[in-house]
DNA sequence: CGTCCCGATGTAAACGTTTTCATCCCTTCG
DNA sequence: CGAAGGGATGAAAACGTTTACATCGGGACG
């Protein structure tokens, strides 16, 4: 069928051993039996077939991503982030999304059982204990953005509460008083963490939680755009609206636009996650930056190094938190001095939560 | 190290003949055995090495995805969009991407080699010939929105051609004389095509084609900035700004945005793709769907079915060209009727190009 | 009652690598 | 001049599955 490395070793009339050395240069070879050998190999267009040296090396080189979804710039960055990590590793990279619930999740890590080497899993909706379950057992494991497992895994998150707090303290300061709330699922534990940092700046501000100024979206632009409709019917309107990811911050745009509503004018945004798209909105989103990317980045990254270490089984897991920095753009009516396309221009107020590592 | 099928035969008091007949339902096996072999499955964790069966069965269940970026939504679509009927049809995922030459191709492919069954390659900024040198033989695969290759390579593309005509018929026919143009890179097919269509439909109403109304951008929303701020300078202005993509669309309606211009009040807008964020744009941005997700599993099912029929090596290659359609929202001042938030609204004068199959 | 077939199982040979071990020969040093 | 060492190679044993082939009962049918 295809052409194995036996081919090459006949062809160049000697052992497979030999080839094999040659290609991986793992030892020494006589130079004239080099050239040889991969000049064949050149001829024959062999490249080694990857299940057969999985199975030999006894690894794959090859990492898991199973997501939540992939819908939005979201999981895009963040696969970008991932993707690049492990390209500089020399690593391929294993994709399943649409995992919801930790059956769907166990199904996904069985099917990638002996193809990778590590796994990175996203689960904001699934609880600890669950998704314990699922986690395969022996094989390194990064949890993004998840609540924090029992297990022997390591985990990586955005500073999601820090990150809200310091949202609802600069609307505060810039004299919102009535902030409508668009959380995410009630399932979903970045959605909780989010709520909790918007609560506790409140209460440290010593303003009221008032319930009927918080509805519940969905992380989705039509979770927004609800959100933002609801919001507007209330007496009197909220100020300013903070969804809790862009997603349904640019719902919320839409929503109030078609509302006839001047944004920030009449009622301000607020988002969270600075996806891309973000600072080219209309107008220019006001957002909390999470660094996507980079968080894919740094977890394949942790992953990578885990999998060199050949971390002993006791090893202690690691953690590591990523600081949530305010961007103030134009959405939000802050005085933000000037154009709003400039890059980043991040408060310095955030709370920036340094990279802890234990 | 890790529970292999030998060990759960042993458990079990059977061969691990027996025990693989068991877990794939491949033979008929005594009932008592069957239960024993599962609860000792159960128990022990076993779930099968996949490189191992990967090697003897002689196929991965497996797709790979080659792509030449992963950022912005588009991508984001057309993965969810293979994933999903990857997953339907019980197969993995290998992703790699930021793949812009033919040397970076080749090595991706090699990587895949012996993980995948087939192959789905989106190289749209890649000569057909130097594609055609890197694509592996003997692997089915399918080319996205590439230029057509002559080797054994099925294809599947949208009809951008189509599209951009129709928009650009649809600008002129609402009254707009001066259309300014976002190109894509000269390099990329895609853009090209589209640039094409516009061209064709310029020809077509006898209206002169003004190079000064056309910029070169870079499918990115900086680009589609940067080109509308040069087609502002332009006097007389255009009416309108036609982007070849949606990001491109995203970056104009910002730079006119800036510079205090009112759209579609005194400059329309328009793109291409329709990305899931573009109905939720402020203006709602009048576009070309596209159907990412759609082509994304059109792509997958084509590679799938292809697949399945183990095709003789002489069989020829399918081709499928989707259709492209209008999508009229508020961007580009054409009387809409409404509210624009209704997910479409396709002008039937859109050339439906069906599918076509050969 | 013998033969044939089928259901249930085991044995062992693939699958295509890597890698250990052994072999051979040549150099170098005592 | 002999022994030791090392460079270049080959043979063969892993790696963990699937599966072709063999074996062994037992029931049906002649």
């Amino acid at each position: 069928m295809s052409v194995t490395i036996r081919d090459v070793a006949r062809l160049a009339g000697v052992s497979v051993a030999t080839v094999s050395r040659v290609l991986n240069a793992s030892a020494p070879v006589r130079e004239a039996t080099r050239a040889r050998v991969l000049e064949v190999a050149k001829q024959l267009r062999f490249s080694p077939n990857t299940a057969a040296r999985t199975l030999s090396r006894q690894r794959a080189g090859a990492l898991g991503v199973i997501l939540p979804d992939l819908y939005g710039e979201f999981f895009s960055e963040l696969l970008r982030g991932i993707d690049q990590e492990a390209q500089r590793a020399n690593h391929s990279l294993l994709v399943s999304s649409s995992h919801h619930d930790s059956r769907g999740i166990g199904a996904a890590v069985r099917a990638m059982r002996g193809r990778v080497d590590g796994l990175m899993v996203m689960a904001p909706d699934v609880e600890a204990p669950l998704l314990a379950d699922v986690l395969p057992h022996g094989v390194p494991t990064v949890l993004l953005n998840g609540p924090s497992v029992d297990a022997d895994v390591h985990e990586i998150t955005v500073d999601n509460f820090g990150g809200a707090r310091a949202m609802t303290r600069h609307l505060l300061s810039i004299g919102h008083a009535r902030i409508g709330f668009i959380a995410g699922a009630a399932c979903n534990h970045e959605a909780r963490e989010r709520e909790r940092g918007h609560h506790a700046a409140l209460r440290e501000a010593g303003v009221a939680i008032d319930p009927t100024l918080e509805v519940r979206g969905d992380f989705s632009e039509d979770g927004g755009w609800r959100g933002a409709r609801e919001l507007l019917a209330r007496v009197p309107q909220p100020s300013v609206i903070f969804a809790a990811n862009d997603a349904m911050a640019v719902g919320a745009l839409s929503a109030l636009r078609e509302a006839g509503i001047a944004v920030p004018g009449d009622v301000a945004v607020a988002g969270f996650d600075d996806i891309p798209v973000a600072r080219f909105l209309n107008p220019p989103l006001t957002t909390v930056r999470v660094g996507i990317a980079a968080l894919g980045e740094r977890a394949a990254s942790l992953l990578l190094s885990a999998l060199a270490e050949r971390s002993p089984p006791g090893a202690a897991p690691r953690r590591a938190v990523l600081p949530a920095e305010l961007v103030i753009r134009d959405s939000c009516g802050a005085p933000s001095g000037g154009s709003s396309r400039l890059p980043t221009r991040s408060a310095s107020r955030a709370r920036s939560t340094t990279l802890r590592n234990r």
